[in-house]
DNA sequence: AACTAGAGCAACCGCCAGAGG
DNA sequence: ACCTCTGGCGGTTGCTCTAGT
């Protein structure tokens, strides 16, 4: 047999904890360290489960943890984490001191997200939403039987597509389908011709719907819920996007300079660069080593990680994350090969997953 | 004053990889 | 080798507070 469980599950007390417990395992953990969780609750005297006086403790007891408000400087430390490495809370808390991957999430999800919609930004992908509706215009209306045959399921899992759409769509006749629909569909659809995805192939949505049952099946990175773009190439904008004039136009329009920095700024960018797409570690470390990033644990020697400062990532060329790459050359060029490389892969991807949407002669 | 809706956030849930028995 | 646990993580829930009506 295994080892012993740590707790009576049942009867251990669950929900807030008063004052006297947290004195309770602040003196404990001060005592005997933090080491082993198990013995924690017992140590202190308390009725709880060892993990859940792990996570008092990471949360909110520890001493080096800061409880004010986010500064404009740790937004800024956030958004572009998240466009870096996605919802990798810990990482991302790693990089900010005093703050707990928690905070991080929960500070995302209740201020950054709404922030990002508020000024035409998908929180998710980071693109302007402008864009996303522009391509959407270029995809032919979806044909009603489709919606009603896929409508129920559709709504059922994608409902977090939708949540940044701006009324003002909404109220311009965009249903929230669509929207998801767009949504769901332009990754695939930008890279072929628009004429001929008129209609949504029946074979693909029950493929992808097949696959969100289905665990062993993997999904393609399009369909990730939050998308990181250290391994996915979806959330980063592909190479039309990040060469075209709309795309640095739609940028500039959708970010409004009311803010302490510029939001333009997120849209841009993506800090992979080499032909050798480096892994999701080496990105981060990439990022870690930054000039300026302030240390943080896991014995990484950095400084502050300064937004705007360049990102010497894999011993690649520096990406200057904050400035207009259609001045900086030797940005594009990185970007150029990184774009290559993720269409590329982009590519093999369709290919293996979604034959028929590459075969001529598939039917819609 | 009472009610309601939304925001904020602490805590829980469930999954995973690695480790112990 | 197998089973079960721990620790860590991201996602979600639900309670509390506050502002608006």
């Amino acid at each position: 047999m295994g080892r012993p469980p740590c707790c009576d599950k049942l009867n251990v007390k669950r929900g807030l904890w008063t004052a006297a417990e947290d004195a309770k395992l602040l003196a404990c953990v001060s005592k005997h360290g933090v080491g082993n969780w198990t013995v924690v609750p017992k140590k202190a005297g308390l009725n709880r489960c060892g993990k859940s006086c792990r996570l008092r403790w990471t949360n909110y007891l520890r001493p080096d943890l800061k409880h004010d408000t986010f500064t404009p400087d740790e937004e800024e430390h956030i958004i572009n984490l998240h466009k870096a490495i996605g919802s990798r809370w810990s990482m991302i808390a790693k990089q900010l001191p005093g703050r707990t991957d928690n905070d991080v999430k929960n500070y995302w999800n209740t201020k950054l997200k709404k922030k990002l919609k508020n000024i035409g930004i998908d929180p998710v992908t980071h693109k302007p939403i402008s864009q996303i509706l522009t391509d959407f215009g270029n995809i032919t209306c979806l044909p009603h039987h489709t919606g009603n045959h896929f409508e129920p399921s559709l709504n059922n899992n994608l409902n977090t597509s939708t949540a940044f759409i701006p009324e003002s769509d909404l109220s311009s006749g965009i249903t929230e389908l669509a929207y998801t629909n767009m949504v769901m569909m332009n990754p695939i659809m930008e890279s072929h011709d628009h004429s001929s995805t008129s209609a949504l192939p029946f074979g693909f949505l029950s493929h992808f719907q097949a696959m969100k049952q289905d665990d062993t099946v993997p999904l393609p990175p399009h369909f990730s819920n939050e998308v990181t773009s250290s391994c996915s190439s979806s959330s980063s904008p592909l190479a039309t996007d990040l060469l075209s004039p709309q795309y640095h136009a739609s940028a500039q329009v959708m970010a409004p300079s009311s803010s302490p920095f510029n939001w333009s700024e997120f849209l841009l960018q993506d800090p992979l660069s080499s032909t050798d797409q480096p892994k999701e570690e080496e990105v981060f470390h990439g990022l870690l080593s930054s000039p300026a990033n302030p240390t943080v644990g896991n014995g990484i020697q950095s400084q502050s990680f300064e937004v705007g400062s360049s990102l010497a990532i894999n011993g690649g060329p520096s990406l200057n994350i904050n400035k207009n790459l259609a001045n900086d050359h030797i940005a594009s060029s990185a970007l150029i090969s990184f774009v290559d490389t993720i269409l590329g892969q982009d590519s093999e991807i369709r290919t293996a997953l979604f034959p028929e949407l590459l075969d001529g002669s598939f039917d819609y």
